[in-house]
DNA sequence: ACGGACATGTAACACGTTACATGATTAA
DNA sequence: TTAATCATGTAACGTGTTACATGTCCGT
């Protein structure tokens, strides 16, 4: 799904300027869903030339006109015909994951570094999820939330649970058997 | 980590062709990593050109000739420099769970399909992950791998044991609170 | 006869990010 | 005074995918 009917999306729940599907991005969706502002200005431009939303400007004094985006009919359509088509694959890219795939290239030290401040990353991550309101929401938010949840914590246990299968393997400084 | 880079990891633990990197990417890491031959074969040139890895190419009968890439010692300091860096944000971008966000907008038998199928799915993703061999590759695959068993195994749990909430609320039709 | 594995490579395209451009208000 | 929040938008750039181009061998 990209950003434009992602906003398409955003729009079925509440009517909103562009800045504020930015910031509906935050806190609990932000592990799964992004979009910079020179993604979610053009694709409402687009969508609004297809006919899927209109665009009401109000004036505020001594700022640009805040430009409050609403759902067509014709817009709920599109944005239905889209969401029934089968999700595609999912796609996990992970700096950290690859660095773990090398990790017995790195210093016993700057490798504990990495993994402790990735499980605090993920610490973080958990809470924001677990901060997620329960009320005035579609029920597909707290279902993601709860994802979000499973996922964290399941990493976390991982990587402590884990862990040191890498690190003694650093300390020892242990060849790879391919070498 | 771009495809470049990745490329070069990939020739610290073995001399490769192209077609064989690409080869090394599925079954158990495809979950993590991928990429294309569109990709990949630009990268082992411009690596060339930069003289992180030297080419031999080994004629074949009948074939193209087989380029086989070997990483140089300049190819692995500058791997390990990358590799120092702090790794940046995941991205779990998954068209699954933004279709989970908008459940309330689909037919209570086509939400179930979804799920479903992607149980299955991750099912499929959780038996590669187990099927990795445990010889004669860096421990961090094994790392690796075991950390996506962690990962889908808690997905599945969640899906089964929370499902429920969406398909009863697909079921009663229940309209959104906010409208 | 057909598809899949082997084997490389290029060009067009899609999609999104970052940086730039503008500018007021408010809290530390 | 410095940064953050509010508020929109464009253009350049990066990075990767898909489709195209070529051709053999092998299994069913």
């Amino acid at each position: 799904m990209d950003i434009r009917t992602f906003c398409l999306g955003m729009l079925t729940i509440k009517e909103a300027s562009g800045y504020e599907i930015k910031k509906m991005l935050e806190d609990p969706l932000r592990q799964f869903f992004d979009a910079s502002f020179g993604s979610i200005y053009p694709a409402l431009g687009k969508l609004t030339e297809d006919g899927l939303v209109t665009c009401t400007a109000t004036p505020q004094d001594k700022r640009p006109d805040k430009k409050i985006y609403r759902i067509t009919p014709q817009g709920r359509l599109a944005f239905l015909d889209e969401l029934m088509r089968m999700p595609g694959r999912d796609r996990f890219r992970s700096e950290f994951l690859a660095t773990m795939l090398f990790a017995d290239l790195l210093p016993a030290r700057h490798l504990s570094d990495v993994i402790d401040k990735r499980i605090a990353e993920y610490r973080q991550a958990l809470a924001e999820a677990r901060a997620c309101p329960t009320e005035g929401i579609p029920i597909g938010y707290r279902f993601v939330a709860g994802y979000g949840e499973a996922i964290y914590s399941a990493a976390i246990t991982y990587l402590e649970e884990h862990r040191h299968l890498l690190e003694s393997h650093a300390l020892l400084g242990t060849p790879r058997a391919a070498e």
